[in-house]
DNA sequence: AATGATAGTGTATTACTGACACAAGAGTAA
DNA sequence: TTACTCTTGTGTCAGTAATACACTATCATT
């Protein structure tokens, strides 16, 4: 929660800068040591969590603003996205409506208009991400997706709808790539699938559908270096993938 | 194109009543005599058409929005609604900023504003809908999908991107329900795949297919009058058709 | 009663999915 | 060095779904 003077000068910017009444909020999903991880942000002085969003500036696409946004909260550049909802209930905000009011009146008070937001989801490789809280926060971390806090708003709803598309996704759609390191193991792209769908899958049939989709190159070298049989090392073929991605799997008719 | 006393008038109404930057764009698909429809608008003394639209009041869920405005358009109530993506292209209403923007300063000129659109796609049984322009427009009629105007902003695309989405959930939701009469005959049904998916589908293999999904039941009395052998009649199981909507068919994992 | 057009249905082949078991490699410890 | 353990790589078989294809049934018309 921010103080009178600071909600001050970010209505002021704010109403300069961005579209009133239109909002962005990021499901940025990494996975790491087996785990699907979701980067969150703890506000000052508040119980209670958001996803990483934003506002969209008046000439900006937005796409744009969603890269944007990312950026800041995770330093990278050029990540996957995909918008899959807008949330628009106009109750959504209640919770700040009742918490800025007070604060400013109406009329130049950015935080108790209505908001519609649109979800977006990205996929990242969690070693890359260098969480940054913005301004209004305390903390910027990843949470488990299995041990998840308290949420603000919406952003639970939000979350729960961007994993629910994620899932679909995964039936006719290549994913991996924005979440894996280059080189990988098979086992190590299975736990990937059994995270997101938090289902056991059986290795042998996981290893066959996978390579029939043709996405994969199996490079020479094995990893070396555990305790076991070398598993060996893929990498994505980028353009098969990419093919697969605008094409989609099979898919019925 | 409204005349400058109109779009006053509009303007007015407009500021006082709409979210600003935010719209709503409907893609009605209907299914008659073996095309698919769409259903479109003319605007008075303009070229080219657009899709059935509107703003959203500012206390209004969205989805209440797109259901009043194809109440307008259509007559319908309780119309099948997917929301599917928002198009946000900072120069996607070009041609609107052109128009008016020498009509009235743009400070209260609400058509040389930035438009966010939420794209909908709706599903309806041609027979029931009763075409109404709306105040903007000289006409409201369908149009088949196989022999389409020239669109208006980026309204094409809109299109393209619902008859993409409506594809692509043909192969995990039923569909159906919403597009045909109460009752009809299995080569019936599959004409509207057939013209949702542009393909010609095997007869025995759709019929087969469809059954195995258990969304549909045989009626007693076949369809008499045609000059040929009488087809049996079908509805659909609605509780088995809901329950496929939510849960999805097979799908991969 | 023969014809023409359409509807209903069965079957063989192939591809895919799911369940399962065994062999191979890499380190570890005797 | 050898046996052991854990993990990876791969083959097979059975059941299921997808595809391709051809015949029979029915109605209206002549």
């Amino acid at each position: 929660m921010l103080t009178k003077k600071e909600l001050k000068e970010y209505c002021e910017n704010a109403r300069e800068n961005y579209l009133p009444h239109i909002s962005i909020d990021c499901v940025v999903f990494g996975f790491h040591e087996g785990l699907m991880k979701v980067l969150l942000l703890k506000v000052k002085n508040e119980g209670g969590w958001y996803l990483p969003g934003g506002f969209l500036l008046k000439p900006e696409p937005i796409e744009m603003a969603a890269n944007r946004i990312l950026k800041e909260r995770t330093g990278l550049d050029e990540i996957f996205l995909q918008q899959f909802h807008v949330f628009g209930d106009p109750e959504r905000s209640k919770e700040h409506f009742e918490m800025y009011k007070d604060l400013l009146p109406a009329k130049e008070n950015w935080f108790t208009n209505r908001f519609l937001t649109i979800g977006y989801y990205a996929l990242v490789d969690f070693c890359d991400v260098n969480p940054t809280p913005d301004q209004f926060s305390a903390t910027c971390s990843w949470c488990d997706l299995n041990d998840l806090p308290e949420f603000k708003l919406d952003h639970a709803l939000i979350l729960k709808t961007a994993l629910d598309t994620l899932r679909l996704q995964l039936n006719y759609q290549p994913i991996g790539y924005n979440l894996m390191p280059k080189e990988f193991t098979m086992p190590e792209l299975q736990k990937l699938y059994e995270t997101i769908l938090d289902k056991k899958l059986d290795r042998r049939n996981f290893q066959r559908r996978m390579l029939g989709f043709g996405i994969l190159n199996r490079l020479e070298k094995p990893r070396k270096g555990g305790a076991h049989k070398a598993p060996y090392l893929y990498s994505f073929d980028l353009e098969n993938y990419k093919a697969a991605l605008t094409e989609g799997f099979k898919g019925g008719w």
